[in-house]
DNA sequence: CTCCAGGGATGAT
DNA sequence: ATCATCCATGGA
């Protein structure tokens, strides 16, 4: 099979893998090696190039949102300081279309978990549950279907090291398989309703919720806080603010970082991640805080826009 | 509003 | 080899 060389310029696959929006891609030779949906796909980048097997081509420029206007997004961010640092540290990466069920799933695994270990329950999921795919020489696996999951048990997940997610996730599965949750569906749905119907299933929460919006529905507005982000806007933008609930937050990042909020907020994360340990992490945070002046101040102006907070718990659906 | 279960990787000692 | 730390959701 010939490889074709797709343009991909303003991208940088490896930051766009390891940013922590997607868990099941591994390095193989000079490139990465993964599943998108039901195919297996390596994927190298030279330059400003992209190469893959020819049948593939179109299945990844899909995938990695090569035709997102990546200029066009990071111009749009604000432009305080550490908005500038991040958007500088993280050229080129891209927020990626993933399958709706499958990054719905994994984020249902993510929550209480790390980078690393989410990795860990992806790859255990795929081995037991998946359809295996060789390519070169190495073999990849799919990511099990609802179907597929919900014909599991909640001991067989846990033997992935799910832990107390494997009962969440059963019950979604078992949602989905019976059509009482329809998540290719709720693509239709406007960002409210579609953050109410996911947050109505067990395991999903605000964050969650965010984040399956901003991967797999590609809604650019929809801003994750974890715990990251949370310290991160908490030390840049309310150095001061005493107490600083949830609410105000996300009204705040709602309003200061607009319509690719989204894409600001994995710059921020991805920056915040990797130089944790140079510019000061959590170590360093109360101890010393010399001359690190707030990158923007919030007027006590009124942010009147809509949340993007959970509906209450009341209606979460039973499984 | 507060408190806390949960469990395996990770980093520090 | 041990020990503290990290974390989202949901329920008390």
């Amino acid at each position: 099979m010939k490889l074709a060389e797709i343009a991909a310029p303003d991208f940088d696959l490896e930051k766009t893998l390891n940013s922590g929006q997607v868990f099941h891609w591994e390095k193989i030779g000079n490139g990465f090696g993964g599943a998108i949906g039901d195919r297996a796909v390596c994927v190298e980048q030279r330059g400003d190039d992209l190469f893959t097997r020819n049948d593939s081509a179109e299945l990844v420029r899909n995938y990695f949102a090569l035709d997102h206007p990546l200029a066009e997004i990071c111009a749009s961010f604000p432009n305080d300081a550490l908005m500038q640092k991040a958007r500088d540290y993280c050229r080129g990466l891209r927020i990626i279309r993933q399958p709706r069920w499958e990054c719905l799933a994994t984020f249902i695994c993510s929550s209480m978990k790390q980078v690393a270990h989410i990795r860990q329950i992806s790859h255990a999921l795929r081995r037991r549950f998946g359809r295996p795919r060789k390519i070169d020489n190495s073999e990849l696996y799919s990511f099990p279907s609802a179907q597929r999951l919900a014909e599991s048990s909640e001991k067989e997940l846990r033997e992935c090291a799910l832990g107390y997610r494997a009962k969440n996730l059963l019950a979604t599965a078992r949602l989905v398989r019976a059509n009482e949750a329809d998540p290719e569906a709720w693509a239709a749905l406007s960002d409210v309703e579609l953050r109410t119907r996911l947050c109505a299933l067990p395991g999903v929460g605000a964050k969650v919720a965010n984040c399956v919006m901003l991967f797999a529905y590609e809604r650019l507005r929809a801003f994750p806080i974890d715990v990251w982000i949370e310290r991160v806007l908490r030390e840049s933008y309310f150095p001061r603010a005493r107490k600083l609930n949830a609410m105000r937050l996300r009204t705040f990042t709602q309003e200061h970082f607009g319509e690719h909020g989204g894409y600001a907020q994995q710059y921020l994360f991805h920056h915040a991640r990797m130089n944790k340990r140079i510019d000061g992490g959590r170590r360093a945070v109360g101890a010393k805080k010399n001359g690190t002046r707030p990158a923007f101040v919030p007027q006590s102006r009124d942010f009147g826009a809509a949340s993007a907070a959970c509906p209450s718990k009341m209606t979460k659906a039973r499984a």
